[in-house]
DNA sequence: ATAGGGTTAG
């Protein structure tokens, strides 16, 4: 019901740029269909180019003149057909192959090999800098005289320059082309700042900017992301009176994509449109980018399907191609661009492109049956010469995290840290992939070590094979990263033991990487590994309550008008408050026979502001380890957050509705767990007023009201989620307690 | 004589 309003309200912008009154981005799109390139032939691209080639020339074989060269054609563009399709067989073939060979581990241990092998460095070889001097026009180095130094050094002086010149005549006498000249020159930054400046002076010396001064000036605050001003500069050249052309168009559209506003992109379109600017590949890309933004991805794809109908002239190249598979990324169809990458280099013939193959290994990412392919990928970009950068060693580091493959992840870190360059170190959102491998990784609980003689808490500063013991320079502190010398950590004891030397050691260095959800990370570290007593000491000490600032309204107003507060309960175990022994019982042993942790581990040199995603791990812990209390206090703390400005400026109305519903999940499956189902209920009931609830988002809750034959809690799931699906429990799972058993399995994640 | 692309909360 409200999911389906949630979609509609998505797709709404679509509907009405499609159907809309005013013509927009798609029916004036559509309209150009027909006048496609070779209507009635079904040639792919590289056929049409080849037509055209033929059509324009009279050579021999192929391109005869005549019957016979149209026979000679026709069975040369069969071959070529058929030699696709075997191609494509053999290829399929290939892939179905794959999964019975048993070399998963040794092909990635290869394909990190092949990572990690330094690339030979051809120096490549560069021109002699040209003096910024010989580039700008005669009048305004003239005009600079020996001033003209200012702007002759590796980072040109701009400011002084113009200053300058101001001062001396300003632009008096010159033409617009020479005002063009200066600002081609200048790099973007500059341009940006002096915008003001030099239109003060273009306006003293009755200079009119004409559209390529427009152009650049909106160039450079678009690429700058400073969409307003771009705005404004376009309604500027409006006013006056001077003719836009398609650049003008397309930053003015890169201006809405950074704004992610749909509507105004439509608008902007039709008004090109109507001037009679024909859209180009770039134009469309942005717009694909502006419905990417606003994750309208089913608007994007419809524009991507347009461009390849159109015409050769908009057919999506390597950048269309890296935006598509960014829109797979976003929806995690890792198989949709497998094909569509095949697609672009087998039958478009697109060459992939460092973003291409980029965008490709984020899409094969977000997905753990595919982490071997994104392995397979990460080789054959290395292999087509491609160097790695901190980006796509992000993603490869959030393939391991979401794979649990902390020792690669741990390579990759030391890699990049060891790499000594300053363009490589890892950045908040690296480490951040690091803690989810500890959240992920796949450890044996009980890590049938009784005596542990390595202790793996001395913080050792690595060094690797090849890491001269002198410190690099600039990059000492990175070098000390206090990973555990063991290349594989064993228990969940190693593994959350290093995640917090890491965390702690991020403090201490690097405390400007330590934001909300890296603390958030580690959160689901400690969680992952079922150490739920270290969580809520973290949860409980490593955060800052809302300042009263920081409210929408005072607090003095409240007094929960939202109505889904918990009823106090009488059934409530009396032992679970914060910190008792029922805690360290949920702990696994290790936590509690050696004490290790349990007296005043020093907190966190740096405390951070809670965000949705906190609460939501705090949840999931007390889902986790039935902490009924717990949860109730992360629900008051939850409900405060919602009267925050935080919580409206970082969140968009779609995610808000999703963390929102899937917090009032988590709290019905959560009562659900402690068997209090009447609550669990009640709760539901509210919920499925405000979201759409499907039964996988309650599945605790059916379970365990089919265990406990709960008819009456039964109806009120049916009424709220409509038809149930049949759950076959069994009843020895009841039985057995699972307080310390392997870890669970539920899923708290939707996935209807 | 310009422009559009890739990492972020299992």
């Amino acid at each position: 019901m409200f999911r389906n309003n949630f979609r509609c309200s998505l797709f709404q912008p679509l509907s009405r740029i499609i159907a809309g009154t005013t013509p927009s981005i798609a029916t004036t799109a559509f309209s150009s269909l027909w006048r496609l390139e070779f209507p009635g032939r079904f040639f792919c691209v590289p056929c049409q180019a080849r037509a055209l080639a033929s059509q324009a020339w009279n050579g021999r074989g192929t391109r005869a003149p005549g019957f016979l060269g149209t026979i000679k054609r026709l069975e040369a563009h069969i071959q070529l057909i058929e030699k696709r399709a075997a191609d494509l067989a053999a290829r399929d073939a290939a892939r179905k192959r794959l999964p019975d060979l048993e070399m998963t581990e040794e092909l990635q241990d290869q394909a990190y090999a092949a990572l990690m092998t330094p690339r030979s460095e051809t120096a490549a070889f560069l021109p002699q800098p040209v003096a910024m001097s010989e580039l700008l026009p005669a009048p305004i180095i003239e005009r600079l005289g020996s001033a003209a130094a200012l702007v002759d050094t590796s980072t040109p002086a701009w400011g002084a320059a113009i200053g300058h010149l101001g001062s001396n005549g300003g632009f008096q006498g010159m033409e617009v082309v020479d005002v063009n000249c200066l600002l081609v020159n200048m790099d973007l930054e500059s341009r940006v700042e002096h915008t003001c400046k030099l239109r003060e002076m273009m306006e003293k010396a009755e200079l009119e900017p004409d559209t390529f001064t427009y152009d650049l000036l909106m160039m450079a605050h678009a690429q700058l992301k400073r969409p307003e001003e771009v705005i404004l500069l376009f309604q500027d050249l409006k006013r006056k009176g001077v003719p836009p052309t398609v650049f003008t168009y397309a930053h003015l559209l890169k201006a809405y994509s950074l704004q992610a506003d749909v509507e105004a992109a439509g608008r902007a379109f039709t008004e090109m449109r109507e001037a009679d600017i024909q859209p180009n590949i770039v134009v469309y890309t942005t717009l694909i980018q502006t419905c990417l933004n606003r994750r309208e991805v089913l608007t994007a794809w419809q524009i991507f399907d347009l461009m390849k109908l159109k015409s050769r002239a908009t057919a999506p190249d390597a950048h269309t191609f890296a935006l598509m598979l960014h829109a797979c990324a976003l929806e995690g169809e890792s198989e949709r661009a497998l094909n569509l990458f095949r697609d672009m280099t087998e039958r478009v013939g697109v060459k992939p492109t460092k973003e291409t193959y980029h965008a490709l290994i984020h899409a094969l990412a977000m997905r753990k049956d595919c982490y071997r392919e994104v392995w397979r990928y990460a080789t054959e970009m290395q292999q087509e010469g491609f160097k790695m950068d901190r980006r796509v060693l992000g993603t490869l580091i959030h393939a391991c995290g979401k794979m649990g493959d902390l020792a690669r992840a741990r390579m990759l870190i030391r890699h990049m840290l060891g790499s000594g360059r300053e363009d490589m170190i890892p950045d908040s959102v690296t480490y951040q992939c690091l803690f989810r491998a500890y959240a992920n990784a796949k450890v044996k609980r009980n890590g049938a070590r009784f005596v542990r003689d390595e202790p793996s808490e001395t913080p050792v500063p690595y060094i690797g094979p090849g890491t001269i013991l002198m410190k690099q320079e600039g990059s000492f502190e990175e070098d000390t990263i206090p990973f555990s010398q063991s290349a594989i950590l064993h228990t969940p004891s190693e593994v959350v033991e290093e995640a917090g030397r890491v965390m702690k050691w991020l403090c201490a260095v690097k405390p400007h990487l330590v934001d909300t959800q890296l603390v958030n990370a580690l959160l689901d570290a400690y969680s992952g590994q079922g150490r739920y007593l270290k969580f809520r000491k973290l949860y409980f000490t490593a955060f800052t309550d809302p300042k009263e600032s920081d409210y929408l309204r005072p607090t003095a107003s409240y007094t929960e008008a939202e109505g889904l507060t918990f009823e106090p309960s009488a059934s409530v175990p009396a032992t679970a408050t914060i910190g008792t022994d029922t805690d360290a019982d949920v702990d696994a042993g290790l936590d509690k026979n050696t004490g290790r942790d349990l007296p005043d581990e020093p907190t966190l040199r740096k405390r951070v502001p809670r965000n949705l995603y906190t609460f939501q791990a705090a949840l999931n812990c007390a889902y986790k380890c039935r902490d009924l209390p717990f949860a109730r206090k992360i629900r008051d703390a939850r409900m405060k957050y919602l009267r925050t400005k935080q919580y409206y400026s970082q969140y968009r109305e779609p995610e808000r509705t999703r963390l929102n519903m899937e917090a009032e999940c988590s709290l019905i499956n959560i009562l659900a767990r402690c068997e209090m189902l009447s609550e669990a209920a009640a709760l539901l009931q509210a919920a499925c007023q405000k979201y759409s609830i499907c039964e996988p988002d309650i599945e605790t809750l059916h379970v365990k009201a089919l265990q406990l034959d709960d008819t009456q809690t039964l109806n009120v799931i049916e009424t709220c989620v409509g038809p149930l699906p049949y759950r076959g429990y069994t009843v020895g799972k009841r039985v057995r307690p699972r307080w310390r058993g392997e870890d669970e399995v539920e899923d708290l994640s939707r996935t209807c």
